[in-house]
DNA sequence: AATGAATGAGCCTTCATTCAT
DNA sequence: GATGAATGAAGGCTCATTCAT
């Protein structure tokens, strides 16, 4: 049983190794054969069950998506709850899907390195895994300030949000050397807790309608 | 004079066309091809004046920090100005340096590049790029809140200004597609408005001094 | 019966794809794959029937010339009949085999590649395929002029009207660019036409007896 | 000097030994390890030198046609000869380029290639080397028999000429195992002698003006 | 000081083949 | 009897680097 691997169990471990190497070194400088090393493979199994790179790397993100959407505890919230709980559970659940080590957040990974090296799959990332979510994110912040979800101002805000919780995933390398050089679950709690509280001063300046009444006036008169 | 190009010139177009395409493609991703080709020169060039791939990565870091500091005005501001002002003027700078095509600007694109794929050139930028920026930006927090500069909370919300308006450069991609085709001069100067008002309110909220007073309280007693 | 295809008609089906991938592309650049897609086999199926690309190619070769004799309309022809009608029939058959489409002329298709790129293939087909035909050929031949069969220059004769069906079919490529885009059949037909009264007085000019006389003195006095 | 190589002389030997692999083994089948094997340079000097594995083919070419228009003895004839004495010069320059061991011969080898296999590089040689001996061919047969160059049945002459010359040359594989093992200066002058005759009388029958007369109503009434 | 010429290592891919089932 | 899975070898090509000049 051991060593009689079996069509899929073969492909799997290709498209393990594959996220794994991909979401660390980005789609081009990834090579066969450090992919091929970790899945214990020959270079040429990549070619026979995925035809070719690029296939390999869709294949890749189209088995993260749909991990994704399997334990998707970022959509699945309670709609009847109040929208400053739903913020706070959608925060709490992008910052645990980028920074937890679970299988998943490699497509988030992943999806960092699209932003500096754009790929055919990022069209796939974008469709599937981005704007779900942040359909799901203005919705949530158009219960919050009173505005409709396809309001530009509340989509400016969507952004600001989705803004905040990438870059503590994004820049960890300086942020390491700054402030935390670990995410253990405390400083990930305490990260949550500022960032909600964050934007949803930020929101609520931005899109709530009080800011309609006096935010832009203020604004205007000290600059 | 003329056809007769010499050391330093040579040398000063090899580092420009570097600088761009390493700003560009990221460190493993640009060639030398492709630099020469800018550059006017053989390859061959690269090896004679900085011996290595990674040691002219560095030079170009090198010369864009030392052009930074030339011309800096993020940090150039009227340290008597009101906050808010200042705030808005840091946001401005990093928004123009990150989007603008001006030519330091390629230096903050490059930082962007460094969070995907760490280098040892990301020490470097960090300790003499990030950090005084990032000094900068807690001082006027620190003016804005009332707290000090070095205050943990200071330092969350600095990070969370950055993250915003690193996030407008780095997720270009996706946000061209999904609100901003294009970021021209009126649409910059929307998002550093929009920006500005987010952040001033997130500061306020998290790092305010009546922040401590209701905020927490308020936080804990719906959660 | 049904779906249970058994050993000789996968047998078959793999001969019959072969025999055309082989004729089209020739030994070398025909491959496995495009093979097998033909036949709607697996690649390993060849190597199971016939041990080796080479031997598959020897049995395409074998099974080609087999359905050769089978259904021969060269050599099938009326011995009684007036010579000049003959080699008429002889020509036409050849031309049709070469340029048409049905299945026994791919063998013919494969000859002309084996001129091109000799394999240890070659003898079989001459043996086998050409040397038949062309004693055929030789035969009329002498029946037009007088002369033996084995005469040398008979077989000079032989040789040049070969030459000017196979060029028809050799050279198509070169042939469609410049006069006969298409070979349909009232374009066959001419060739055939053309052909058939062009090789008949070349024929008598240099083996009918008169030739033997006239021809070759006149040309020493001239050139 | 010996060793020293230069650029020139480095792509000299690229080309040369290209020129054979390729007349050898077609586009396809020949390999960087052959030719610079032969040319004793590492495999990534073609890449150097000629970019692409088409680019050097499409250089083996060009070389070999400007060979092939320096000395051209084709075309170099007399005009105002009589058209017998040019057809027979025409056929023995064609002949002794086809057989004859000359490096410009290797060039019509990798025509023969093209004709099996045809490239991008089929149309330069039709249009450079092929169809200048074509037209040049046609005038003569057009002095011959009286009709104008352009003449349908001209152009068919002269592409039957060709099949005679190119097919000796072309199945030399099998004419070695039927009658001539060896193409020595005496075969060669019976061949070319053979075929001035045989083809001759071929356009005399075709295209002359007694042919219009009678040839075509002879055929018609007897096939 | 600078470059043109050349190279070795490594990349992705294809091909014919083998092995266990 | 036949195949799906996997592989070793080789191919064309790119890249950073070196060497002689």
């Amino acid at each position: 049983m051991a060593g009689d691997a079996g069509f899929a169990e073969t492909r799997g471990r290709l498209l393990s190794a594959a996220l794994e190497v991909f979401a660390e070194r980005g789609y081009r400088a990834a090579t066969f054969k450090e992919i091929c090393g970790r899945a214990g493979t020959n270079p040429a199994a990549i070619n026979y069950h995925f035809r070719d790179k690029l296939h390999l790397y869709l294949a890749v993100i189209e088995q993260g998506l749909a991990e994704l959407q399997r334990r998707s505890d970022i959509l699945d919230d309670d709609p009847t709850a109040p929208p400053r709980q739903r913020l706070r559970h959608f925060i709490g659940a992008v910052f645990r899907r980028l920074i937890g080590q679970e299988s998943p957040s490699a497509l988030l990974r992943l999806m960092a390195c699209e932003m500096v090296e754009p790929t055919a799959g990022l069209d796939v990332i974008i469709q599937r895994a981005f704007l779900p979510a942040f359909e799901h994110l203005c919705g949530i912040i158009a219960d919050l300030s009173g505005r409709r979800p396809d309001d530009p101002i509340t989509k400016d805000c969507a952004l600001s949000v989705f803004g905040q919780c990438v870059f503590f995933h994004h820049a960890r390398p300086i942020i390491s050397k700054i402030k935390y050089p670990k995410y253990d679950l405390p400083v990930l709690e305490h990260l949550i807790e500022h960032t909600f509280r964050f934007v949803e001063a930020g929101i609520r300046a931005v899109a709530g309608q009080e800011a309609v009444r006096f935010g832009t006036a203020q604004i205007e008169c000290t600059s």
